[in-house]
DNA sequence: CAGCATCCTCATCGATACTG
DNA sequence: CAGTATCGATGAGGATGCTG
């Protein structure tokens, strides 16, 4: 992912690929996870690292880099002893709330659903 | 990506991640473009890559034997000559439509619009 | 036509150590 | 607390050649 120099405009000779410019934005391997938990309101660094134990500190580091890039999440800065920064969504950020919880939904109903229906598959 | 073995459940103290359930289906590098393609119904292998023509005849067998795996995606072989596949979205497959189309319309409204609020909050 | 197999490269990511 | 820097491993992905 992130390969943007090259990667969005990959159908040169066609005009229907803006789910890949979406798909570009959201689709690093945590960000969907990141910003599905910003909707709720501004989350601090290593809050996140506590919501996903997983991730690295340079994964965490440079996926929010990414997004801020993007202009999609803000970073909010307090000069202070210890450090203190927030991560928010911008109001661009907002804007892509109707697709995370969409896919929230999906994922939540067919989790489940999809074994059930690839072993039903893999019968016939 | 698919990286599912190890992928999904990266966030093993917390249910709130099928976000990334589903982005695990369609974040591919591809699947988002494959997929709605697909919306207007079933392609074959070929076809695809004069859609994309960017996307390596390897890289196309790959993806779509993940959605194919997946559920998503049906693979339709006619045993003929010269032989013939196509693909077509299944049943499964097409509840993920709502979320490609919504995918599709962030991706065309913001798709300028971002360049124009990165510059403006480069300036701030 | 619609692939599979192989080789190889380069980007991604994790682990570790260090800093304002 | 919230990072950056560096190194090394892994695996995604491209190029090429062959097949039913």
């Amino acid at each position: 992912m992130r390969d943007r120099k090259s990667g969005y405009g990959v159908c040169p000779n066609e005009e229907g690929c803006p789910v890949e410019y979406t798909l570009d934005v959201i689709g690093g391997k945590w960000k969907g996870v990141l910003l599905y938990h910003l909707i709720n309101g501004p989350i601090r660094f290593n809050e996140f690292r506590r919501i996903c134990p997983t991730i690295t500190q340079r994964m965490l580091t440079l996926q929010l880099r990414e997004l801020e890039q993007d202009g999609i999440v803000h970073r909010e800065v307090y000069h202070q002893v210890p450090p203190k920064v927030e991560y928010s969504l911008t109001e661009f950020g907002q804007t892509l709330v109707p697709i995370i919880l969409k896919m929230k939904e999906w994922g939540e109903i067919y989790k489940n659903q999809k074994s059930l229906l690839k072993s039903a598959e893999a019968q016939s």
